[in-house]
DNA sequence: GGGCCATTT
């Protein structure tokens, strides 16, 4: 096989010029094949191979531009002047190429004639049937497991001997010193003293809204409370309590400081914890509390739709409003129907309590009041006048800063505002003119380093005591400048003051450093993005300093497209902030705005479920059996406008993983038992049935969890050298992340591993996560058929692992239809410009400059495929792997087959286009048909591939695999073809 | 020419 693009520059040229320089002369597929313009039209296609033949070279003695325009002529002369603008590749088959394909296609018609008729279409109707059993199955298996007929209403079954022993078990324990220690902490707990309230509630109502600020000890002290009201009323065997949390760290630090608080060890006696890929659950199945992630209470939910195995769900932290608990409440709020026996537990913080009280039909609330020490605020205003800061002018100002999508007359109407705000302020003589001065110009709207650095000074003057600081910034950007800023000015040296930037990207997450006092007497100033605000708590900060602004992700459905936004953050955010000047001794927080601002802020943050896609949420509706998705959402509390709905339904749609009726399809099916997205998920069932499943986990782990890379300040571009090392020329984030972890295991194997995260800029902690999700992934692919075995190394599932060329195929086959194409002009003088690019639906579009495909600019092929897309300053794509035209042929989309002139142009869904002649086409397309069906049976019936080449599946896979192989190689030249009869033609 | 934060038997 052989495919000539045949026209443009070749790689190497004059003498290593292209970045690959292989100088490979004429041979193959040249790099400006796929979507290089012609430009100033350098070389064409001779009769010969890849334009060798009729392209002459410049003469030696012209430079520079007189090279290009000499080109130019050639052009003209060769091609004539402005036809043959030809970018699109070209396709070809050698004849005996032609013929073995032939031949196989002979078989393969024997092969389905001699099956049993109907082999190979699918019947979803019966599949579906099938599957609902399945469902039906397993509700049944677990009301039996929890000792009911099926069918019957859930409940636990009493255990009047275990009520007894779990009462004298308690009584016993009440009796320890360590008990009675920690009981005399937890007895000063506000959660605590408001015990008898709190229980009465319990007992005369179903479901409560319990509202209160951290510190009040509600998360830890009212499921214990629970569980020994229980237990001493002898209904010990009656309760088990499940209570989730937003995140993982925190389920398993609250489960860790209840079994403390009881003098136990965790997952041995009543309390337990239970986190994707890490759960310790109690040891005995009755009086328990189990702490656990709420995705985990999710996949709970597909076995056990009515949770029969537990008497009292916990809802916490639902003021946070995650896709996941906003789901969860209104599943629960159907359920209390169902299970007259269930009581249920909703906390929040107490702002929105209300909320989450009117939507269970004005169920009962409680209030337990805060535990925290007194935060004296600051606004911009006081902070002018502490600090006599004076604004320079910016002549480079915008405009005030605003919203993302400001109403009409939204800045004139704040200006108002403002200017009505200083003139109370003036009336009221509170501030001095000079404040009133700079606080009505329009840089004090803007986020301001300087004034950051002098407050800090100021901080650092007035108190002696070296309280740490924390500042919240918006992101990575802010961190890096103000740092650079604070280590050059010279005035908080390395000897008085510890200057620590957080982000999850930066090392610094996973320091102690952060959490400790800084040795020496230092201060500590830490410079954060919202990772503190929740996710991190630092208990020694005095000073917070605010900036007021947040990053966050929304989804702009007009566009179809993720955005990041800057945004004012809401009262929800700034009261959280503040809180974290308040933990261990009394604070002060300085917010950088006005009390102007502050009056536009919005009191919440928008919930999840309206800033996200919908693809995942929609599936795993389908899963639980909930019904069409538009009712369904319509009954949650804040419920996604109709359009988002639809957006995922079609997408779903697309990736046939539903019908037109919204109905599972085999493939949605599977998709929705697989913890990531649908496309992730395409990817791994593909690499079963392909047999590359150890590179692929890797890719589907990273892509569903994170990149495992830090990056620390100042290190960019020593991350981007050592990414680029890892990518060895397959122009492929993906693979990159094979690579790293291929690279720690190798590493590990010898006890180096700290070494290769260090010199890689790799997170350990990040790494073996992911190598767990891998297990995990194996395991659900072995459960589904897609493996024989669990072991992702596993030979007989990996033939294909070190066929970089096929994994690439797999990649394109899980990231269709997310395709973008490349195109590189040739300049005058030669030389390569910046390459463009573009997707179907945004037009141009930019890598990020995090991709090691960024400012590449020579392509052999002219495609990427990539997983994320995100408008921030520009649109980008996050991560992307150049894909040859087989992949996208064999798992694109639709072909279809038309005469252009003299020429055949085949294309992939009525978007990406080939040249190929009508009888390759027809050869290509009949491979194709008989790779559908072969992968519709695979997806209905799944089962290992069998790679023998006298088998009908074997021969077939061989072939196409062949094809993508040779091709693959070709273009990047390694090896040749490796096909022996390549050269015939 | 530049990266908000979480998370899944």
């Amino acid at each position: 096989m052989s495919q000539r693009g045949g026209r443009g520059f070749m790689r190497g040229r004059g003498g290593g010029g292209g970045s690959y320089g292989r100088g490979r002369g004429g041979r193959g597929y040249s790099s400006s094949s796929a979507h290089h313009s012609q430009g100033s039209g350098r070389g064409g296609e001779g009769g010969g191979r890849g334009g060798a033949g009729g392209r002459g070279r410049h003469p030696p003695h012209l430079k520079g531009r007189e090279i290009g325009l000499w080109y130019a002529k050639e052009q003209v002369r060769l091609y004539g002047k402005k036809e043959d603008k030809e970018t699109r590749p070209k396709i070809e088959l050698s004849p005996s190429k032609r013929a073995k394909i032939t031949e196989l296609l002979a078989s393969l018609e024997r092969h389905s004639k001699a099956s049993i008729a109907g082999a190979g279409a699918i019947n979803n109707s019966d599949f579906m049937k099938r599957y609902r059993q399945n469902v039906e199955n397993n509700v049944n298996a677990a009301a039996i497991r929890a000792g009911l007929r099926p069918g019957d209403i859930a409940g636990l079954v009493r255990n009047a001997e275990l009520d007894e022993s779990l009462k004298n078990e308690l009584e016993r324990k009440q009796s320890s010193p360590k008990y009675q220690t920690m009981m005399r902490f937890r007895e000063k707990l506000p959660a605590y003293q408001h015990k008898d309230e709190f229980l009465k509630l319990m007992r005369e109502n179903q479901v409560i809204v319990i509202s209160g600020e951290t510190g009040c000890g509600k998360t830890t002290q009212c499921c214990q409370l629970i569980l020994d009201e229980m237990i001493q009323s002898g209904n010990g065997s009656l309760c088990n309590i499940v209570c989730t949390q937003p995140r993982r760290i925190s389920a398993v630090t609250v489960a860790e400081r209840v079994a403390e608080e009881r003098d136990e060890q965790i997952g041995r006696n009543s309390v337990g914890y239970s986190i994707r890929l890490e759960s310790r659950v109690p040891e005995r199945d009755k009086g328990t509390i189990l702490f656990c992630t709420t995705g985990v209470v999710f996949k709970y939910l597909i076995d056990d739709p009515k949770l029969t195995k537990y008497s009292h769900v916990v809802v916490d932290e639902i003021h946070e409003r995650d896709v996941l608990s906003d789901f969860l409440i209104t599943i629960l709020k159907d359920l209390v129907n169902l299970r007259p026996d269930l009581k249920v537990i909703l906390m929040s913080a107490t702002l929105n309590a209300d909320k989450f009280s009117n939507y269970f039909r004005h169920c009962s609330r409680f209030n337990i009041p805060g535990f925290t020490f007194p935060v004296t605020e600051y606004f911009m205003e006081d902070v002018l006048l502490q600090t006599r800061f004076t604004f320079e002018p910016n002549e480079r100002l915008q405009r005030p800063w605003r919203g993302k999508n400001p109403r009409k007359g939204e800045d004139q109407e704040f200006k108002r505002m403002l200017e009505s705000h200083v003139r109370k302020l003036e009336r009221d003589k509170t501030y001095p003119r000079h404040v009133l001065n700079e606080l009505i110009k329009p840089e004090a709207e803007e986020l301001n380093l300087d004034l950051i650095t002098s407050l800090l000074l100021h901080i650092c003057e007035t108190d002696r005591d070296n309280g740490a600081i924390l500042i919240f910034v918006p992101g990575w950007d802010q961190i890096s400048k103000l740092n650079t800023q604070l280590q050059s000015c010279g005035k908080f040296p390395g000897h008085r003051t510890l200057i620590i930037p957080l982000h999850s990207m930066m090392p610094t997450v996973n320091q102690k450093e952060v959490f400790n006092r800084p040795p020496g007497g230092r201060r500590k100033i830490i410079i954060a993005t919202n990772i503190a605000e929740t996710s991190i708590t630092i208990d020694d900060i005095v000073y917070v300093i605010d900036a007021g602004r947040i990053k966050i992700t929304n989804f702009d459905m007009q566009r179809n497209l993720e955005t990041l936004d800057t945004e004012w953050v809401s009262m929800a955010n700034a009261t959280q902030r503040k809180g974290r000047a308040g933990r261990v001794q009394a604070g002060i927080c300085y917010h950088l705005y006005s009390k102007a601002r502050e009056n536009t802020f919005e009191s919440f943050k928008k919930p999840e479920i309206l800033r996200k896609r919908l693809e995942e949420v929609v599936l795993q509706i389908k899963t639980l059996n909930l019904g069409m998705t538009g009712p369904f959402l319509r009954k949650l509390l804040d419920p996604p406008p109709s359009k988002s709905v639809e957006l995922a339904v079609q997408r779903l749609i697309q990736l046939h993983a539903l019908d037109s009726d919204e109905n599972l399809t085999p493939l949605g099916f599977h998709l929705s038992q697989l913890p990531m997205d649908p496309q992730t998920g395409k990817m791994i069932l593909m690499a079963g049935i392909f047999g590359c499943v150890d590179p692929i986990l890797s890719i589907a782990a990273s892509l569903s969890f994170k990149d495992p890379f830090y990056i620390p300040l100042g290190q960019e571009k020593n991350v981007d050298r050592v990414r680029r090392e890892l990518a060895d020329g397959s122009k492929s984030d993906h693979l990159i992340i094979v690579r790293a972890i291929e690279g720690y295991q190798r590493a590990r194997s010898h006890n180096r591993e700290r070494d290769f995260c260090y010199s890689n800029f790799l997170s350990g902690n990040t790494v073996q996560l992911l190598m767990n999700m891998k297990k995990q992934f194996a395991e659900h692919l072995h459960q589904m058929d897609y493996m024989s075995t669990a072991i992702v190394e596993d030979g007989e599932h990996n033939v294909n692992s070190d066929n970089i060329g096929i994994v690439k195929a797999i990649i394109c086959a899980g990231l269709y239809p997310n395709i973008a194409t490349v195109t590189v002009k040739v300049k005058m003088n030669g030389s390569l410009g910046l390459a463009k690019i573009r997707t179907r639906e945004d037009g141009k579009v930019d890598l990020h400059p995090k991709s090691v495909n960024c400012n590449e600019n020579n392509f052999e092929s002219g495609y990427l495929a990539y997983f994320q897309k995100m408008k921030t300053s520009s649109l980008f794509l996050y991560d992307t792997t150049m894909i040859t035209p087989f992949p996208l042929i064999f798992f694109g989309g639709q072909l279809s087959f038309r005469k252009e002139k003299h020429l055949g142009v085949v294309s992939v869904d009525q978007n990406l286009e080939f040249l190929m002649e009508k009888d390759v086409f027809d050869l290509v397309q009949a491979l194709r048909k008989h790779l559908d069906e072969l992968l519709e049976e695979k997806i209905t019936n799944p089962g290992p591939t069998c790679w023998h080449e006298l088998s009908k599946e074997g021969a077939l896979m061989r072939a196409i695999i062949e094809l993508i192989t040779a091709e693959y190689k070709e273009m990047l030249g390694e090896g040749g073809s490796g096909d022996s009869d390549s050269d015939d033609d």
